[in-house]
DNA sequence: CAGAGCTACTAACTCGTATTAGTAGTCAGG
DNA sequence: CCTGACTACTAATACGAGTTAGTAGCTCTG
């Protein structure tokens, strides 16, 4: 069974294919009778016509897909969020928003030509190379949406986060605090703002510099990042951790090591997980609306691809603080 | 700055563009003299050139693109491995791997004929209409991942882990077990055949049926199913939970309830999130090993796209048992 | 030395759509 | 009744690669 063509629409209507393209795309410009139009879209529906796409963008010289290049990340409910929300609002202005896991030791390059979109989105972690590439190729590319100057692109500078842990910190009295990181160095482009965010803020509150022990998410490393802690000549009160999965692990070693939180500690994460509200206690975390950064990304590949934008809606905060029992 | 095509690279080498199309495209069935062949590769490298997909496609009848459509699931740690796999393995072979976030609302017939695939996978959620338009375009079409019939397709039935739950908590010495369940519609389809697994097992055991209690991942409704399942007349011992949250909020609602874990009651979960092992007491769940599952699915994209796949490699257990402390 | 067989290429066409340039036919105005 | 404007279409072409059918030029063979 043979693709169905706009050829073959054109014969079962009895017209041109021209006037088929004309109706189907619904041009303005040009004049069409009712009844050809209804003779048109009635063959086209008997015949299951689907056009195609590599078709259509070879003669258009780009397609209305939006690639988005994802790095190897460790799951995260904000992340998922950004990701739906972004094909949602793109999806509304007629472009197709489709995600690419850029595996290690697979050269982007060969990867991306394919889909030949009209735009690249990139999550950080481009090369050079493959940068100069994708602009080559006359393709336009937002790229480091996470890095420092990426705040413009999203709206959102990963650096508040931070500053608003020890802002809440700060509020309920605590002076010595430490900064909770995490090993995993694909977590860097997250973690590494979030705690230049949280230096900051101690500097413009005359706090201390926060003490900064780095974890993975175990039990063990939580017991061992809260023995330094606590043993440490700086008497660290609070611990803004980088995410609600170091947040668990704090208080994971909490109890391991018979520290009482919020009493002796206090510990504030980030993410606003499922599981920050079932921990003993329940973590205090900051929910991140994902939402917002993801609808100003929207915007900015609407601008690339040179299609004119709904009219923009009022954005709500993207950062919320969630109150739990351990601060 | 425009394009650089076949036919530009062709005039930089001083041959035709059909020598430079033999040349990239390595024909055995050609012979090109080395000399040709450098200067072509050497052609095509100063310019920068890169095929346009749109182009190949629309030549060949189809690209070397898989569009994984992805249904509303809430996010999971599993998932991301199996999206992870499966773009590593299809990459290998030269297929390009995407996902497409189904957003509610969107009709999926406008939006993936723009990417034209090779082979279309749906996680499940597709409408009949939509899978008939598919496959009218002459796409290979593998629907239904995680349905029943899907476990052909990955290789996992979904029922082995309710089942695997149930003989541990029996070989544990229970026999009367509870089955936490999920509200949120849109886990259900993995939450159904676990649940029918356990069901299973229980049969196969000669335990009664498992008692069923439905919540959110909230403290309040783990307390509530708590209550309900100890106070029943059938005096539950074990829950076996559709995943680690639903095994979280279970073990905040035995601590509001005054019941000790695993003392008093048992809980295994499913997926071994990293929270699982945070939680007090460190949660018992089952590991699920979604490279398993995407090899299975990757060997079987590779067939459908007519690409030889790689031989086989001999994969391990997909179900693993982390032993925590609440069983 | 004619013809077969090989090497190393190329001209011309094809895929399915959108667009440009144009063509009949109708109608109004002077 | 001729011109210009308008309606409702269509023929032909372009997008950029892959493919088919060929063609020079050379060597080998009987």
């Amino acid at each position: 069974m043979a693709r169905v063509t706009s050829r073959d629409v054109a014969r079962e209507a009895g017209v041109s294919q021209t006037t088929v393209s004309f109706v189907l795309n619904d041009r303005s410009d040009q004049t069409i009778s009712d009844a050809t139009r209804q003779a048109v879209l009635g063959a086209a529906r008997r015949l299951g016509y689907v056009p195609s796409g590599a078709a259509r963008s070879l003669r258009k010289g780009r397609s209305s897909v939006v690639l988005c290049v994802l790095p190897d990340l460790p799951v995260a409910q904000a992340m998922e969020e950004f990701k739906l929300t972004l094909s949602g609002v793109l999806g509304e202005s007629g472009l197709t928003c489709v995600f690419l896991h850029d595996v290690a030791g697979l050269p982007l390059a060969q990867l991306w030509p394919d889909v030949h979109p009209a735009v690249v989105v990139a999550f950080g972690g481009l090369t050079a190379a493959d940068a100069k590439r994708i602009r080559n190729a006359g393709i336009a590319l937002i790229d480091g949406l996470f890095d420092q100057q990426g705040t413009a692109i999203t709206g959102l500078d990963q650096a508040d986060v931070g500053a608003m842990q020890v802002q809440h910190l700060a509020a309920r009295g605590h002076t010595r605090i430490g900064f909770g990181a995490v090993r995993d160095p694909r977590e860097a482009a997250f973690c590494d703002p979030r705690m230049r965010g949280a230096q900051q803020a101690c500097r413009e509150l005359g706090l201390p510099q926060p003490v900064v022990q780095a974890l993975d998410y175990t039990a063990a490393d939580g017991l061992d990042a809260v023995r330094r802690w606590t043993a440490s000549p700086e008497q660290v009160t609070a611990i803004a951790a980088f995410n609600d999965l170091v947040g668990l692990a704090v208080l994971a070693g909490a109890r391991a090591a018979g520290i009482t939180v919020p009493a002796d500690l206090a510990v504030i994460g980030v993410d606003n997980l499922p599981a920050a509200a079932l921990a003993e206690p329940p973590l205090t975390t900051i929910a991140f609306d994902a939402t917002v950064s993801a609808r100003t990304l929207a915007r900015r590949v609407l601008a690339e691809a040179g299609v004119t934008a709904p009219p923009p809606e009022p954005l709500g905060p993207a950062l919320r603080l969630i109150p739990g029992s351990t601060t």
